[in-house]
DNA sequence: CCATCGACCCCCATTGAATGGGAAATCCTG
DNA sequence: CAGGATTTCCCATTCAATGGGGGTCGATGG
């Protein structure tokens, strides 16, 4: 008969609820929610059906539910990650073809780098990007870029926490990081040993919008190969991305 | 002093308020959104504030707000849009790269054909169909084939409806409209006039999982062209999706 | 220089939407 | 068919959300 209440906003709950998705995880029953969600069985329930009505989320054949389509429809339509993709999806995909393996695009969210977008080639190896998918700044060719043109705030934040490592090839010295970061504001590029394969090599350079660096195109190589090639491929690319963003600017 | 409550779901008016967002309006601020979404303004003021504190929202340079990368990734990650795009993207590119001209890929969302993902060409014309955009079932090739294949008591209620024109192409009679989806469901394909721009013809194949349609792959031709090499292009890019589909299955 | 307008942002009394415990109904599963 | 998990329903309780009012700030213009 005591309602404890919770103290918190219902956005804030259905973000935590929206949180207990991913690529793994793409349906789930209410319950699971309301665990992984830290929510009442009771509240879960609610919330999940509140969201089904409002097409949030969508039940499917029997009981589940997984994100409903017109959630991406809300999210993507006006999106500012939307257009950068657009401009640069068809200059990824000439770097992708030119060059014959993984190509992403990222962004700086959160402290992390987020992966707008990714174009696979057959040929290539395994990958651990994945659209809409994180890795840590400092362990992806793309978030080194984002991290070099970064605030120095940031940058100071991430030198100074604990550099986690994803595998051989990734950088866990600061002082090493600190000197790799001015060596891609210097040079314009990265070209790193891939931090979590450790057969790969991770090549990336910055996208800049009015001025500011918005995104990083990176491309995944090969151990062996010589990334020249690769560097003016994407330096090509970011130009020409870049002057797409100048045209369709707002 | 006299507080008339709502009487409604705060998931419903944030809704509302995502839904102020569009392709063109991708920056506001919090008295236009409350003007748009029919808010008081100091509780837009205040939802606005919330949302960017969840990273829903964004606020820009100064003072307006704008979608959130946030919200982009949990609306993607893990949606079952994103499964499906991914598995389309690579041969929607061998189609596009074939035919040259505007690829999109397209799904039935709230009786209306809701398009996931577009490939332009250069050369290509305009085309009115944008990622995250909308078009009325029975004035796209891709609604159509989606409108084919959809289960009978959304087709009559379709039919039953007024046929809205987009432009001289549109079909609007419904008995003409009923003998075209028997045409699609018999052939397999739909060769339609372009609805909306009058010059330009629309050819879609549906993409089955499990059995059912769940998406049609088109192109936009000029009206000239011949439609058979895009025939062919589609229908072989759709039976390669689906053993993509089925290799994926989770 | 002051008036006007719009956006923003507090304050705060009011209240109904949201809450969560309990219990019953339903579904699995061994 | 027993026992656990999941879902649905109910409802008294209550606090998060509400929105009117009013004050601040900045831009526009007469």
């Amino acid at each position: 008969m005591a309602n404890s209440r919770s103290g918190e906003s219902v956005i804030e709950r259905v973000v935590r609820v929206l949180e207990t998705f991913s690529a793994e995880r793409t349906v789930q029953t209410a319950s699971e929610i309301g665990r992984r969600a830290q929510l009442p069985s009771s509240t879960a329930h609610r919330l999940v059906e509140e969201l089904v009505a409002s097409g949030i989320l969508e039940r499917d054949e029997e009981q589940r539910v997984r994100l409903g389509m017109h959630l991406w429809e809300l999210a993507l339509r006006g999106s500012t990650a939307l257009r950068l993709r657009q401009a640069a999806l068809p200059h990824m995909e000439r770097v992708q073809s030119a060059i014959r393996e993984h190509t992403q695009l990222a962004v700086l969210e959160q402290e992390e780098a987020l992966f707008l977008e990714r174009l696979s080639h057959p040929d290539a190896g395994a990958n651990i990007t994945r659209v809409a998918g994180r890795l840590p700044l400092h362990a992806s060719s793309s978030g080194l870029v984002l991290l070099a043109h970064a605030d120095p705030g940031l940058r100071e934040r991430v030198l100074a926490a604990p550099l986690r490592s994803l595998g051989p090839g990734t950088i866990t010295d600061p002082q090493l990081l600190r000197r790799v970061l001015a060596g891609i504001r210097r040079s314009g590029h990265v070209v790193a040993p891939g931090s979590v394969e450790g057969v790969s090599t991770g090549v990336a350079v910055p996208i800049r919008d009015a001025g500011s660096v918005i995104a990083a195109l990176s491309v995944v190589l090969p151990r062996a190969s010589d990334p020249a090639a690769a560097v003016r491929a994407l330096s090509d690319a970011a130009v020409r991305i870049e002057e797409e963003l100048r045209a369709t600017r707002v």
